[in-house]
RNA sequence: GGAGGGGUUCCCGAGUGGCUAAAGGGAACAGACUGUAAAUCUGUCGGCAGCGCCUUCGGAGGUUCGAAUCCUCCCCCCUCCA
């Protein structure tokens, strides 16, 4: 149980902007509020862009706040231009209907849901009768106001249209419609959100004179000014089908010693007393320290099972950061016995009985297939680079042929670069 | 609706008839160095069973031995005017 939820969220570095820093503070420490956050269904997984609102929302719950999580199946159909340089493609109801079911099992790790308001904004926003919602929330708007937003600012210059420029009254409506049914008191965001949530908070305010505040979460970065959770493949995915749990747990093992405190305070639940030990840590210590990052981050999204092993296989692969337990920490990453193994959790691809023919599959072509690289071409190019690996030799030759002798009991490892790995099965 | 400018490979951005799979930069990937880090240096960076063929420069046609480059029509964006 969190006790002190403004504090916590403010020394573990939750906090970007708020509407009224110390009302804020008053209210979530002394009264058990519902606060809002809101998700757009535009796609069928959450990836970790999503994730520091949704670690905000779980330490909320667990300091007795109650989260309504909104979905945006209305939202999702205009878009949102905030912080986007250009329209996203216009997606059906369908999907959105799809989506929204596949975000809501992501969600149940992270949130009690049984403890928590689940809504969809499709339910008030869909039946919405134009004329009627000009003139009772329209005029309340002043365009002027918008088009000094900085988000609608930048859109500007390369262009909007009305459809978007909508967004942010629908946005705001909710949070009038969320404070009016279920006295939600707060709406958190990402920092792309401060115009949207700006506008709920004065909406509100008109239309019910009720008072509502708002608060904003940091823009993930890395310390090179990269937006976070992109790797070569794309978004780190919370759904195992599109991030095998061991890459997901690599994402986080692979963070730059300069992130590991900030991302240990955002997405574990380790006191920060703690946490700031960990990130002081000195030289090749400070890999523990990105193990129990990965570790805990990994058992929040597929469960403690499933980091143990990843956190063995990555550990099989490349040794062990603190094997001797020196290090202090309350994870549980502690109570796992260091050994080796762990090879059958490596991301693994089957491969066709029927590829391997007499003389073998082509090296390349499995390459591709496997999905360690994105075609042929790419396969060649890493094994001329001398980049790929197979059984840990390096392959010097685009054009041999593996075997049977190649598989040992049923399976070999094939490598692109030193940390891309995929286990061949037969 | 009118006038002008523009749409190039993941992104920015050169290129105005053949030497252009298309400069340069960024991102990305690999190698070396390391700690599965950062920085740095080096290489790669459309597809193909690779010295050749195929696909790409908003879309569709056309001119030409040859088109990202010229012509026609269409779509989209920006600026100014209405």
């Amino acid at each position: 149980m969190i006790s002190n939820a403004y504090n916590d969220l403010k020394e573990r570095g939750f906090i970007n902007q708020e509407t009224d820093a110390e009302a804020l503070n008053k209210l979530l420490n002394s009264e058990k509020i519902t606060f809002y956050i809101g998700f757009d269904p535009t796609g069928n997984s959450l990836h970790i862009g999503h994730l520091l609102p949704i670690m905000a929302m779980r330490r909320l719950q667990q300091a007795g706040h109650t989260p309504v999580v909104l979905v945006g199946g209305a939202t999702a159909l205009i878009g949102d231009p905030s912080g986007k340089s250009e329209a996203r493609p216009i997606i059906t109801k369908e999907t959105v209907a799809e989506n929204v079911a596949a975000i809501k099992t992501q969600l149940a790790r992270y949130v009690d849901l049984d403890k928590s308001i689940f809504v969809n904004n499709a339910d008030w926003l869909q039946q919405l009768s134009y004329i009627d919602f000009l003139r009772e929330v329209g005029y309340r708007f002043s365009v002027n106001k918008m088009l000094a937003a900085e988000s609608v600012k930048m859109r500007l210059e390369t262009g909007l249209s009305f459809l978007e420029f909508n967004y942010s009254i629908l946005q705001a409506y909710d949070f009038y419609i969320l404070n009016r049914d279920h006295k939600c008191r707060v709406q958190f965001g990402g920092q792309d959100q401060w115009g949207n949530i700006v506008a709920g908070v004065d909406l509100t305010r008109r239309m019910s004179q009720e008072e509502v505040f708002g608060m904003t979460f940091p823009l993930l970065l890395d310390s090179n000014g990269q937006k976070f959770g992109k790797t070569a493949g794309g978004a780190v995915w919370l759904d195992p089908e599109r991030t095998p749990i061991f890459d997901y747990y690599q994402f986080w093992r692979n963070c730059d010693d300069a992130d590991v405190g900030r991302l240990l305070g955002f997405f574990s639940s380790l006191p920060m007393s703690e946490i700031k030990e960990l990130a002081t840590l000195e030289a090749p210590a400070i890999n523990r320290a990105k193990e129990i990052l990965a570790y805990e981050a990994t058992a929040l999204a597929h469960g403690t099972a499933e980091a143990e092993k990843a956190y063995l296989a990555a550990c099989g692969k490349f040794g062990f950061a603190d094997p001797e337990n020196r290090i202090y920490t309350s994870s549980a990453i502690k109570n796992i016995q260091v050994r080796n193994g762990g090879m059958d959790d490596l991301p693994s691809y089957q491969l066709p009985a029927d590829d391997l023919t007499e003389e073998g599959v082509w090296i390349v072509k499995l390459l591709a297939q496997s999905g360690l690289c994105a075609s042929n071409g790419e396969a060649r190019r890493l094994i001329a680079g001398g980049g790929a690996y197979l059984n840990d030799e390096r392959i010097s030759d685009a054009d041999i042929y593996v075997g049977k002798d190649h598989f040992k009991d049923g399976s070999l490892i094939l490598k692109a670069g030193k940390k891309k790995v995929k286990r061949i099965i037969l």
